[in-house]
DNA sequence: GAGTTTGAAACT
DNA sequence: CAGTTTCAAACTC
């Protein structure tokens, strides 16, 4: 199934619902008939305008009542929970700026009984106010509650609009292998979208969760001094495991200036998860980059099928990103592109993972691109995941708290953001798994034997993309040693729910769908990531990290200081990375300036780093131009055009002389297909290289006689080198007879010849009859 | 690789 | 908003 919904995906921008379609598993057998809504409709179908109520309407599970209720949250106010009856999908929308408490374990009067999260489930969502006095209000008290598979949560919003989670069906029972008869793991997919916002928006928490697998989905305003880090995290239940393994994820956010920490844990039999990324250049959007982990225990247990959520990618271990926002109060109307926001000192986020079974490490890693600000990426993976090669604890991460729970299972991971107010982050510990042991910005050393986390040196600047494929599911798995990870924020509040941003370019700012508000997404790229100075760059060790991307130039600045839009990296919202750029203000020791030019940027134009490819008017093309080009000479089928380069048609807003970027053209059309054929030669020319490149490889390696099963080994592979003695032996045997009898030399160079024909034949003979012989036994 | 052309961005 | 300047990429030789 899917689990971003087509009508969930209809609020996505055109960068997004231009990726392939997410090719998602089938749901669960049992999935309610409800689960039409989240039908697998084809998203083009769906108009761009879907408002945040339709996302409400997404979820099956809500009653009509719980429905209008989350409708009425959703516009008026700031938080909203949804799910579908499935259990695979849950959806919950916030606004950072509402007062968050919420209290697993108790409930709201109107509820009827309190939540009783299954054994080993757990979702914990703290999410604290920017500030009581921002509206007046005291920061509302959340209380979950399950009410069957629906986890009620209520008191997020400031109204108190009860808000409904429904938990999957993997919740309600342990997830322990045990029981389950076959021996493997099952795993939960969740997916968390946190949106800070203003309070004048509709931001929005999501949560999905599907029965296998587990994704992280946060996105994040701008403008606010928040760290994001991304965790991504494997796990799989051994067979022999004691219980159920805990995953719990703790997202710690610390608000702009109020100091306040929300956190959010998720608690799963089994959780594993990737960093989903792709990069592609702005225009082609087809083309995929995943960072995806999958997991591959080794001990026995097999990971079950795993569920797809966001990615169309079959990968039994899935997490894509978490971020939080909070809205900036300086600039709280300002669209920033994200990695922007990162600059603006915004950090992600933070989750853990442990396992009362599976040994794992920790550890951390450091950027190479970027050694001037070091990062850690923390990864936790399975046991015996060949990547894990370093322990490290992760104490010596300031924004990273390993938290060892004496007694518990649970073990927590936590990052505590930066505030500028100077506030103590809060500990997650509102739960019934409130542990007094939990403490607040305090490192502490993994101390259990049983319960490590293993950490993967993934150097992020490693990654040297490739060439983008047609995302079908086949082609996507590729297993390469390239870790990139991107994280996915909003540039601005998000009222909704982008749930499929995975397959996005790094630098992407995604449009707003149109009636959506000034949203847009950017997709922080991976060197962004690495420049996070003293942020942990959490992510999940991937031993199968799949890249479909394009790299991005280097950029030639000389004059900009690689601070204004002639800036490709700068207008793509990345940092300058292995450019050829003079005198470069474009990375982190100049951020003062950076942020100056980005704030400069936005005061000329507030959308400036937003996509300028987006969906056109009804009836037109799928991507236009936002602003149309206004080319005079190039005839718009020269790359100085935008849309040409973007290659899309010109449209009616263009104002372009003398354009020949029309369907009906002939220039272009003949420039289409020499474009074509140029491509077409150019494959061609990789194929005939990679085939002769594999033969000369294959060639080389054939240092010892091989007899493989049909395989059609040559007879040449039989002269070795005692074949080749052996010849020359018979070859200089005849020589001296020939010598001995005094043999005219025309005589005894034949009977040479002569005898080299023999032994040829006889090498023959063999290599027939060996490979005979193998062919019958093997 | 140097020089030219081009059009978006920035500026006035 | 229009005209001009600046800038860096695209293009040509």
């Amino acid at each position: 199934m899917d689990v971003v919904s087509p009508d969930l995906n209809s609020i996505l921008p055109d960068e997004i619902m231009d990726t392939e379609a997410i090719a998602m598993e089938e749901d669960p057998p049992n999935e309610p008939s409800s689960s039409s809504t989240l039908s697998e409709t084809e998203p083009a179908q769906v108009p761009m305008e879907t408002e945040v109520p339709e996302i409400v309407g997404l979820c099956p599970a809500t009653t009509p009542t719980q429905k209008t209720q989350a409708l009425t949250t959703s516009t008026t106010t700031d938080s909203t929970l949804c799910s579908n009856s499935s259990g695979t999908q849950l959806l919950v929308t916030s606004s950072s700026s509402s007062g968050l408490n919420p209290v697993v374990g108790q409930t709201l009067p109107k509820l009827s009984a309190p939540i009783t999260l299954p054994a080993n489930h757990q979702l914990i969502l703290n999410k604290v106010a920017v500030s009581p006095a921002a509206d007046g209000k005291p920061p509302g008290t959340a209380v979950l509650k399950q009410e069957g598979q629906k986890l009620l949560v209520t008191g997020l919003s400031k109204t108190g609009q009860p808000l409904v989670l429904a938990l999957p069906h993997t919740w309600s029972k342990p997830a322990t292998s045990q029981g389950t008869g076959d021996g493997k793991a099952q795993t939960t997919q969740f997916k968390v979208v946190t949106a800070g916002a203003r309070t004048d928006l509709k931001p929005v928490i999501g949560v999905q969760a599907v029965s296998s697998a587990s994704q992280l989905l946060g996105s994040s305003t701008p403008l606010q001094a928040q760290q994001l880090k991304t965790v991504q995290f494997t796990k799989k239940t051994p067979v022999s495991t004691a219980g159920p393994m805990i995953t719990k994820l703790i997202i710690t956010k610390a608000l702009n200036n109020k100091g306040l920490t929300s956190q959010a844990a998720v608690q799963a039999p089994v959780v594993t998860g990737r960093v989903l990324s792709q990069t592609t250049p702005s225009t082609p959007p087809r083309s995929i980059a995943v960072g995806e982990s999958v997991s591959t225990v080794p001990q026995s247990i097999s990971s079950s099928s795993s569920k797809v959520a966001i990615s169309p990618l079959k990968s039994p271990s899935k997490l894509t990103v978490v971020s939080v926002a909070s809205q900036s109060p300086n600039s709280p109307q300002k669209p920033v592109a994200l990695p922007l926001n990162v600059a603006l000192g915004q950090q992600i986020l933070a989750v853990q993972q442990t396992s009362t079974t599976s040994p794992v490490k920790v550890g951390t890693s450091q950027s190479t691109a970027q050694a001037v600000k070091p990062v850690q990426t923390v990864a936790v993976g399975g046991v015996g995941q060949p990547q894990f090669k370093t322990i490290i604890p992760l104490a010596t991460q300031p924004n990273v708290q390993q938290i060892q729970v004496p007694g518990s299972r649970f073990h927590y991971v936590r990052l505590v953001t930066a505030t500028t107010g100077g506030n103590t982050p809060q500990t997650a510990s509102p739960s019934t798994n409130t542990n007094p042991a939990i403490q607040p910005a305090k490192p502490m050393m993994m101390n259990t034997a049983a319960v490590r986390m293993s950490v993967p040196i993934v150097p992020a600047q490693t990654v040297k993309q490739v060439v983008p494929k047609p995302m079908t599911s086949a082609t996507q798995v590729v297993t390469t040693s390239q870790t990139q990870q991107r994280l996915i924020m909003p540039a601005t509040p998000l009222p909704q729910i982008q749930p499929n941003l995975t397959n996005l370019p790094p630098g992407t700012v995604l449009a707003p769908a149109p009636g959506a508000g000034s949203m847009g997404y950017a997709v922080l790229p991976a060197q962004y990531v690495t420049q996070l100075p003293q942020s942990a760059f959490v992510t999940l060790a991937s031993s199968s990290v799949i890249h479909h991307s394009l790299p991005r130039k280097p950029c030639n600045c000389t004059k900009s200081q690689c601070l204004k839009l002639y800036c490709d990296c700068f207008a793509n919202g990345e940092f300058c990375n292995n450019c050829n750029c003079v005198n470069c203000f474009n990375n982190l020791d100049h951020e003062s300036e950076r942020l100056k030019a980005i704030k400069a940027c936005l005061d000329r134009n507030p959308v400036a780093f937003k996509p300028k490819i987006g969906k056109g008017k009804e009836g037109e093309s799928d991507r236009r131009h936002s602003k149309g080009c206004n080319c005079k000479k190039s005839g718009c089928l020269k790359n100085y055009c935008e849309c040409y380069e973007a290659k899309i048609m010109c449209s009616s807003i263009c104002k372009c002389v003398g354009c020949k970027n029309f369907e009906e053209s002939p220039e272009r059309k003949t420039l289409m297909h020499l474009a074509d054929a140029a491509e077409v030669r150019v494959q061609q020319q990789t194929a005939a290289k990679t085939k002769l490149s594999s033969q000369i490889s294959d060639l080389l390696t054939r240092t010892t006689p091989a007899i493989t099963s049909g395989g059609g080994k040559l007879p040449y592979t039989f002269v070795t080198k005692e074949v080749a003695e052996a010849t020359c032996d018979c070859l200089l045997e005849q020589a001296e007879k020939a010598e001995l009898t005094n043999q005219p030399q025309a005589l005894a160079e034949r009977l040479i010849l002569e005898e080299f024909g023999r032994c040829l034949r006889r090498i023959i003979s063999f290599a027939s009859k060996a490979k005979t012989d193998c062919s019958i036994n093997c």
